[in-house]
DNA sequence: CTGAAAGCGCTTACAG
DNA sequence: CTGAAAGCGCTTACAG
């Protein structure tokens, strides 16, 4: 390492060492010549500090970490532009850590490496580093998980609504017989949206048919394959089917057209999330917006208010109805 | 801060804090019992190292860095997610900084908090970073520049011929009259891309008429917005159009759509990227794909191959025709 | 206005 | 096999 210090600017110039940092900081109380001239040395130099001498002494780095492993594919962009611009604008910077090891999260907490937290991990271990932030009142917010303590809340998607939601839309279009597309059996969002479809059904005395539920996991060549070995069996079309995410709503809608249904005009589908291809493939979907973006930004805030004393709390984010093509109301039609 | 260190561990275990260390690295020469000892008080304390007391002395992180800020939707996940696997295939983590302030990429590297660093920023105050890592031998992979020095080396996207490949797919299938969509003026991919179409048309003896060329900046909304002026102040329509990107493609399509013009009927249209819409939205677009995932990898593992001794270079990564239906082939029909 | 000194939390020869 | 001590690069009272 033939790095320059601290030290070396601070003999380059001929002063202590105190003084080139109270020069490069602004901090103490120096003349305005030796302080620009300990400047000018230092950029001579090409000085750059070692922020982790720094960091061992302040404290606080402006930065929010963001540690995540699992986030599909077109969530990812949106989530991280929505919270860097947050971040942004309180004189912030984003770290985002795509790792499974769960004690860096730890680690760099503690080390102050970053001044809040949020999660997108979908591990079990979570527990035990879950407690040290606890312990540490590290400012932390999930974005997977329910949780509230004084320093950590939770901001998710209301997948139990947003099941609620797709479902009494297609009954509002006069469907009676509704299918389900599935996602990762025991995932969080796919528990509560089988929820939110079995108790729209209930709500409006309408049958659950575990027939017309197709499994699947949240990937679109998944739902393809699934939806076409159950066509290929004689799987009975339900009039609607609500698929647990856009992709798979694609998946089924392909394996539905290859076999001769038309949507919407034989069945009709719904899926939630509303991504990016949603509106340009061929018909459009009608879905329930999963509003990312929100998210993330409602996620980044939280921790700063938790950072100015603020409790922890769960915030749920409604989902929004988008109308396109894909669902027909067959209201008065039989 | 109520935080625990490794000075508590050693009063804890009645020991010194060498000892604790030794423990918890697994170096030096303790006995099998006091290292077990030492690392169950750790974990009873629940005992968080503090990476910047240890980045102080060790220098080496197992990180590589990703510096980046204008990252376009789409790529970004594949970007990282291609990075991630190449990472941990080394036991490394991948550490994303979305941020503008480009000392952090310095300050990183010299402090050690990276090993390895990765460049996607279209600053033009590059240069003087680029100065300090040089002169550091920090090991660092350019992915929106060509540059090559002992350690610094880049891997980008062939535009030029990506260009020249688009545009002879349409002169092969008979297309004589071609129009271009612009990307951002000054933007390096969208120069090489330019480059490449006249290039291509003049190898061919071929026209390149400036009147066919509508402005853009890689944004749907504007390519449709400028075609649509273009079609309403009765603009000529050439046999193809070559879109500078995938997006512009279907910002043109849509206007020539909404103007009565059918896509490949009427004109034909290509494009570069092979965006995920590419293929869902009707019809599907004929496009030279740029390999995302292969640039993330390739920028990863030439980084290691850096940190072995190897010195930087340039690495250009071929496009690939991608055919689907909005290419018409006209050969034989006039 | 400037500098000597202590200390942040860790690792690493080295002595015993 | 274990511990005392120096030092990584910085910041921050405090003395002068």
């Amino acid at each position: 390492m033939n790095k320059v210090t601290i030290k070396d600017v601070a003999k380059e110039a001929g002063v202590s060492i105190s003084t080139v940092s109270n020069a490069l900081n602004g901090t103490g109380s120096l003349s305005e010549e030796t302080k620009q001239m300990v400047l000018d040395v230092a950029n001579r130099l090409n000085y750059i500090p070692n922020i982790n001498g720094r960091g061992l002494k302040t404290g606080s780095s402006k930065m929010i970490g963001f540690y995540t492993i699992s986030v599909n594919g077109a969530y990812f962009y949106e989530l991280v532009d929505s919270m860097y611009t947050e971040c942004e604008k309180r004189g912030f910077g984003l770290n985002i850590m795509v790792t499974h090891d769960l004690n860096l999260i730890a680690s760099h907490a503690l080390s102050r490496r970053v001044d809040g937290v949020i999660i997108y991990q979908e591990a079990a271990e979570m527990k035990r580093v879950e407690e040290i932030l606890r312990v540490n009142e590290v400012r932390t917010v999930f974005l997977d998980r329910e949780i509230e303590d004084k320093y950590i809340g939770s901001v998710v998607f209301d997948s139990y609504q947003g099941g609620i939601d797709a479902t009494n839309y297609l009954i509002e279009n006069g469907h009676k017989r509704i299918g389900y597309i599935n996602g990762t059996i025991g995932n969080y969002d796919c528990i509560l949206r089988t929820k939110g479809y079995k108790d729209a059904l209930a709500q409006h005395g309408l049958e659950y048919n575990p027939a017309w539920t197709i499994e699947g996991d949240f990937r679109e060549a998944v739902a393809y394959k699934n939806m076409t070995e159950y066509l290929d069996n004689g799987g009975e079309i339900p009039d609607a089917f609500f698929a647990c995410n856009d992709l798979s709503a694609i998946g089924v809608m392909r394996a539905l057209k290859e076999h001769g249904y038309s949507v919407p005009e034989d069945v009709s589908v719904i899926g939630i999330d509303d991504i990016e291809v949603a509106k340009y493939i061929e018909p459009g979907i009608s879905t329930i917006k999963n509003q990312i973006s929100g998210q993330g930004a409602l996620a980044v805030s939280k921790v700063f208010d938790m950072m100015s004393g603020e409790n922890g709390d769960i915030k749920r984010l409604p989902g929004r109805l988008v109308v396109r093509n894909s669902v027909k109301n067959i209201n008065g039609t039989n």
